[in-house]
DNA sequence: TCAGGGTTGATTATCGATAACCATTGAAGC
DNA sequence: GCTTCAATGGTTATCGATAATCAACCCTGA
């Protein structure tokens, strides 16, 4: 094999990521190891740590000698994702503030291109300016174990995925959402910022419910708490 | 090789582990695979397997064609657990509140187990019903991705691996502390419930610092917000 | 003495083949 | 017809060997 600058294991692990992202690969889909080690021109042994990879990942499931298959991802997992990520990004924010106290430059730069893209409709730049923008302000925590807490939530893979299918008809007004963040977290003032972005977080777990199920579920709330910064702000 | 219920990889990844906690493989240690290979009479497969998923729990490094190292758990990184944890567990009392109102026979029984292990003096009691304590509340939740945040926090791990080297002096002073958390959650006050979660993480790390980093590091303090709960009780 | 570059030993990454295992099927017994 | 169980086909788990890669060492020439 020439110079690979990659493992094997990894190209492969990006190919079928991307192709379960894009909806190539279904929910269900079966992956054989063998078919795919053919298909890459390469051994079983490659494969496995790339579906191994994607497990950790969440994105397929395996049951051991029975196989590997791609997974959906529910609306119940989804409102779950938002609810852990509200309250991770309301500590990254609280104890981001006195780092980005009067030194919000690059995030405000990330949030001009979040509008632009918001402006244009232009859902696929909404996604990746959206997900940097959150991933900026959790760095700034300087906590690695949030980091990757938060990383592990793969909310960008979830996004991506669900994009596909339905996206927010709105999105100037959610990218609006966040300006008062970065104003509230120039002025270093953490717990704002904080009850912001968990309000945020709420929000958008609200809307998905309604763009996808309509009024389902109503006995099992996943987390209904009064948005509590509606006070401190008005 | 005889009727095996759990696979290679499974039973190599579990004894590393169990070294790796206990000191016997202390950091800095190399793990080479042909070398425990040799020991599980295995090939190298599962080894590498194995090394993988301990790599996944952080208690492994590894470099591409350089090897596995066993890596330490430094006092900044016990932090930043403590931080995450306490931000997690404060949004479980709270999803969890609901659920446990007036049903909290489960909490109180391993709340007496922690309270009778801290008398005794019995840390490795503590260490695992104090565990229970926490796991529970989380479980409550019932959120699938809040649960397996929390779990790959590896909290257990981590206090596990560095019990072996110092203890908390004072458990039943510890343990006490479980006691308000209960009464709130049977009251179904989730919010106070997850007040004293958080303080009682941020408690313990004060404690760790204390104990380890005497007044080290106080440049960059990792959370030093104020404890709200203390108004509220008061 | 020292810098550069090829060589070697050690180790991981990958390979192709085999063993272990599960679900299904179909025949035999009831 | 229904149940039981052994054979079968398809897939994963593991194997032992080879290729790829890295770090350290040893030359060589200045």
């Amino acid at each position: 094999m020439s110079n690979l600058r990659v493992s094997n294991s990894h190209r492969i692990r990006s190919v079928l990521e991307q192709r379960i992202i894009d909806g190539t690969l279904p929910p269900g889909t079966r992956l054989l190891e063998l078919e795919i080690a053919k298909e890459f021109q390469t051994s079983q042994t490659p494969v496995r740590e790339a579906l191994e990879a994607l497990h950790m990942l969440r994105l397929v499931e395996s049951e051991r000698y029975r196989g590997t298959y791609v997974r959906g991802i529910s609306d119940r997992e989804m409102e779950e994702a938002y609810v852990v990520r509200g309250a991770l990004e309301q500590l990254a924010a609280e104890l981001a503030a006195p780092r980005l106290k009067g030194n919000v430059r690059e995030l405000r730069a990330i949030l001009q291109e979040l509008l632009a893209a918001a402006d244009m409709n232009d859902n696929q730049g909404y996604v990746q300016h959206n997900n940097d923008f959150h991933s900026a302000i959790v760095r700034a925590a300087d906590n690695h174990l949030l980091t990757e807490s938060w990383n592990n939530l793969g909310f960008d893979l979830r996004v991506r995925i669900h994009l596909n299918q339905r996206h927010d008809p709105n999105l100037p007004a959610r990218a609006a959402e966040h300006i008062p963040i970065v104003d509230a977290l120039e002025q270093g003032d953490g717990v704002t910022a904080g009850l912001l972005l968990k309000d945020h977080a709420n929000a958008c777990r609200l809307r998905w419910r309604q763009r996808h199920s309509l009024g389902k579920e109503p006995a099992a709330p996943v987390d209904d708490s009064t948005p509590v910064s509606a006070a401190i702000l008005s």
